[in-house]
DNA sequence: TTTAGGG
DNA sequence: CCCTAAA
């Protein structure tokens, strides 16, 4: 009974506030932001009004994107802004020919918003000349960004969590506030705007595995920054209504396979304001079907189904079809995390190693104000920090190294421009990460549905748990994204039937979650200490090791993969997809309280009515099945046969372990006798404990 | 679904 | 913890 209370306190997490921080310590930092903001924007309208210039001068040069394209490295060097920036020309140019340019935007601002908007186009250019072909080739797309976060373990509900995450890193997020004070870019913000970097590169080889992975850091966020922390802090604020804003960190992280370098973003501002705006509710929608199929958002474009395709018909011009699907595969990979700290961090720059590689001196150098910005900011995450700590004792960190996209389908007629083939391709791949993912957490291959418990109700918080921490990313479903401008065109559907398909890991609860849209934000994982996850997911070794983290970030999700087998009216594997989901529980040790919960329990009801003692002692511990009772109950007689020195686990006292004898072998002689009688008759043994009760 | 056991 | 045969 003790337990029972117990749990009844304990396990129901609802009572469990938000994370503590204060609205304070986020008006800080809104402060500090918009000091920081305010001398970060005069280099951002410069930026912009550079990219302008170029942009003007710089007319048919398609051809320049491709050649850009091609040496990412070059990005990398000082030279970065203006072969961006005419990377961004060229795209503009042909955002505008189809009219789906950001009308909204100040000519400087629209600049530079191009320039951000695109520029992760710049990164795939490589890849699109290498696939020269455009129609209906395959890509795999790899969307990288890094972001680590902790949480509090008592924090109520997942859903928060990740909503938290979507905060970008200080840095970023500061930028994109000034960015948006200044008023150049409302949509984005409208929009959300969203980290991702796009890579892409024209795999043949279709691992279906990885096909959308998330990978964790292992690590202790310690090793992120301060500023990091910083930045968690204000993502951690309850009210996450901010969290669209989102900084990109690094752009090509690591890839294993891909050809691809990771080239950096010039400079963190530039990042910073990256409209990451891809999202657009259409998009969304579309990929809320099953086959994320994602049609570029273009004001004067018809859609029509077509079997799974959308296509778009610009008036003006062309007509692209475009069908992006992407598979995700079946399971999902998890990893875990381990420091206890604090708050969410987002690696922005450190992570990737690219940035290390090519550590845009632009966007150090630049950074000088966003180096005192940091600085300031650390001192105030600092502050913040400590005042969590006292909030909560233990907080969970978790860190999403990198997620990839893994194949996308893009068919466009052939003479569609690069140009417009690369926004497709990025919209979609944006509209994948953001335009509604749902996020589903793991643990032990089990989904974690209930979103009010703590992640220490949770288990997730064990760091024997930890490594069976897994997300799950799905496209939100259509019903999930409820909100469309009216301007949007209906999109799309016919895929909405093989949701089921798509889902088959995900759990209901999920979808309820993220069907708020408002938290599109990548999933975290987390977990304290160590690391053995068996998933191999992806690993980014690269970036760890940028970050000076540890180099076993594993893959926390990998998003069953819907494409071609979703389009195909015939559901292929569900049991394949179903076995890889199935995953080992976490395993969760009996406290000690448990044990004595357990042990009155079957003290009372003796040993072959498991069903009845998990309702006595664990009914609300979801994650105690009577199986699992009953096998701890026969761990526990094996526990107290043998000498306590041969004992393993954490101790259970021995008078537990003597009342455990007592109750198995009384039971053991009486279970034959008396049977209807048993459930009225409790254990008469002479055990002093027992008859605490 | 629940038990009971082996793996 | 998982998996299963049996009930």
């Amino acid at each position: 009974m003790v337990v029972k209370k117990k749990h009844n306190n304990g396990f129901h997490g609802y009572g469990v506030p938000d994370i503590p921080r204060g609205p304070r310590s986020i008006r800080r930092r809104d402060l500090l932001k918009r000091t920081i903001e305010d001398s970060q924007i005069c280099a951002f309208e410069l930026l912009a009004t550079v990219a302008g210039k170029l942009l003007l001068e710089s007319e048919g040069s398609a051809s320049s994107n491709a050649a850009e394209g091609k040496d990412p490295s070059s990005l990398h060097s000082g030279g970065v802004k203006q072969e961006q920036l005419v990377g961004a020309k060229a795209l503009r140019s042909e955002c505008l020919d189809q009219g789906s340019c950001v009308e909204s935007v100040s000519v400087a601002g629209r600049h530079v918003e191009s320039i951000l908007r695109e520029f992760p186009f710049a990164v795939c250019d490589p890849v699109l000349e290498s696939t020269s072909v455009i129609s209906s080739s395959y890509f795999s797309g790899k969307v990288g960004h890094d972001l680590k976060l902790a949480i509090p373990e008592n924090q109520t509900s997942l859903e928060k969590s990740s909503c938290k995450i979507k905060g970008g890193s200080s840095d970023i997020g500061q930028s994109c506030d000034g960015y948006v004070d200044s008023g150049i870019a409302r949509q984005l913000e409208d929009e959300g705007d969203r980290n991702y970097n796009v890579h892409l590169t024209t795999a043949n080889t279709s691992n279906p595995k990885d096909e959308m992975e998330i990978c964790v850091n292992t690590h202790p966020l310690i090793n992120s920054d301060s500023s990091v922390q910083l930045t968690s802090f204000r993502d951690s604020i309850p009210n996450a209504s901010f969290p669209r804003r989102r900084n990109n960190v690094k752009v090509g992280t690591r890839d294993d396979d891909e050809k691809f370098v990771g080239s950096n973003l010039p400079n963190s501002k530039i990042r910073a304001f990256r409209p990451q705006r891809i999202g657009h509710r259409r998009i969304r929608k579309l990929l809320t079907s099953k086959y994320w199929k994602v049609a570029p958002k273009l004001k004067d474009c018809e859609y029509s189904n077509t079997n799974g395709c959308i296509k778009r018909v610009s008036r003006n011009r062309k007509i692209l079809q475009t069908c992006e699907r992407i598979q995700r595969e079946g399971p999902f990979k998890k990893r875990r995390i381990f420091n206890p700290s604090s708050a969410l961090a987002y690696d922005g720059e450190g992570s990737s190693e690219s940035i290390s590689n090519s550590p845009e001196k632009g966007m150090k150098g630049e950074k000088s104000g966003s180096g005192v910005n940091k600085a300031s900011l650390v001192s105030s995450s600092a502050a913040s920090h400590q005042a969590l700590l006292q909030s909560n004792e233990s907080q969970v960190k978790f860190s999403i190294k990198s997620f990839k996209v893994r194949d996308l389908y893009i068919e466009v007629p052939e003479t569609s421009t690069v140009g417009s083939l690369k926004r497709t391709v990025m919209e979609a791949v944006t509209a994948i990460l953001r335009g509604g993912l749902h996020i589903g957490v793991l643990l032990q291959g089990k989904e974690v549905k209930d979103d009010n418990r703590t992640l220490l109700q949770t288990g997730i918080s064990h760091n024997d748990y930890l490594d069976t921490l897994g997300f799950t990313l799905e496209p939100s479903s259509a019903t999930a994204s409820p909100p469309i401008s009216p301007k949007d065109p209906p999109v799309l559907l016919p895929c909405e039937t093989h949701q089921d398909l798509t889902r088959l890991t995900v759990s209901p609860i999920l979808d309820t979650e993220f069907a708020n849209a408002s938290c599109d934000p990548p999933p975290a994982a987390n977990v304290p200490n160590h690391v053995e996850s068996n998933h191999e997911l992806a690993l980014s070794p690269t970036d760890e090791v940028t970050n000076g983290t540890t180099p076993d970030s594993r893959a926390l999700v990998s998003i069953p993969p819907i494409s071609v087998e979703a389009l195909a009216v015939v559901p292929l594997n569900q049991k394949t997809r179903r076995s890889e989901l199935a995953q080992r529980r976490i395993r969760r040790p009996f406290s000690v309280s448990e044990v004595e919960a357990l042990v009155e329990a079957v003290e009372k009801l003796g040993t072959g009515r498991w069903r009845d003692v998990k309702l006595r002692a664990f009914e609300d511990a979801d994650h105690r099945t009577y199986v699992d009772l009953k096998d701890k109950w026969k761990t526990l007689v094996h526990t107290a046969s043998i000498a306590p020195q041969q004992r393993r686990g954490q101790p259970v006292p021995q008078d537990l372990l003597d009342r455990v004898l007592c109750a198995h072998s009384y039971w053991s002689q009486h279970q034959s006798k008396l049977h209807g009688k048993n459930h009225t008759e409790p254990l008469k043994i002479s055990d002093p404990q027992a008859g605490q009760v």
